[in-house]
DNA sequence: CTGTTATTGCAATCAAGTTGCATTAATTTT
DNA sequence: AAAATTAATGCAACTTGATTGCAATAACAG
């Protein structure tokens, strides 16, 4: 069950993601809302909007989950299939185009792909 | 600086990772060596050996380090480009067969990639 | 306006991973 | 073979990302 009500903090959480396909962790969210917004809070409407397809989620380099608005993707496709690229100096994430898929075993069965590239940005 | 002495519980790590080409989590390391070595020395271990690229490493959907030994690779040579395969369900890793790279912004310089799809393995 | 119940905030908790430090044990030197 | 050097180890404490229980609050349906 996603999100039922339109509360202030969903409010502030959606703004904090604006327009720029950003990709932001829960730290930098907490940061840019300023703490107006309990961190628990957050992680539990990030989990909401991730499962009504309004964000995606994945893993960073470090272990940690960055959330980003689903963009080039409808409601409903799968839309965590395309290349991410973390810099690991300063951290930024950049959301790349393109989707992929990759042979498999046939025993398994795949629901979800993840390329995560790592090294170093433009300013970095 | 990287493995410098031939030790006990070096051997007890190498030994767990056996030839099967498994990839392994600390917490399951730590099953298989029955608490014999210490938590701190298998995370020390295990920096080390992928430092000598005797092992790579990469991160789980659950943001938790996987371990493996490196196979298709020869030393010295980048073996953090093939894909994964993990179970949503009973959290195994597979490793797969295949390198693959992906476009990339003029400006940013990858260092690695990381592929990892997650789904159900053949037993869930 | 009132009742229902989703949402929130707080404190406590959990788990992965790291650090400082005293002790132990490989390996080198004599 | 013993002594000296220093890498490796074990323990406890700590850090950080993330989760949980519970009482208080606030959407929103009627």
């Amino acid at each position: 069950m996603g999100i039922q009500r339109k509360t202030k903090s969903l409010d502030s959480i959606l703004h904090a993601f604006g327009d720029a396909g950003e990709a932001l962790s829960v730290k930098l969210l907490l940061q840019k809302l300023e703490n107006q917004v309990n961190k628990t809070t957050v992680y539990r409407l990030l989990e909401k909007l991730v499962e009504d397809d309004v964000l995606y989620s994945f893993v960073g380099v470090d272990g940690v989950s960055w959330y980003a608005r689903c963009r080039t993707c409808s409601a409903g496709s799968n839309c965590r299939s395309h290349p991410h690229f973390q810099c690991v100096s300063c951290n930024q994430v950049r959301c790349l185009q393109g989707e992929f898929s990759f042979p498999v075993p046939s025993d398994v069965r795949v629901t979800d792909t993840q390329i995560l590239m790592t090294g170093y940005c433009g300013n970095c």
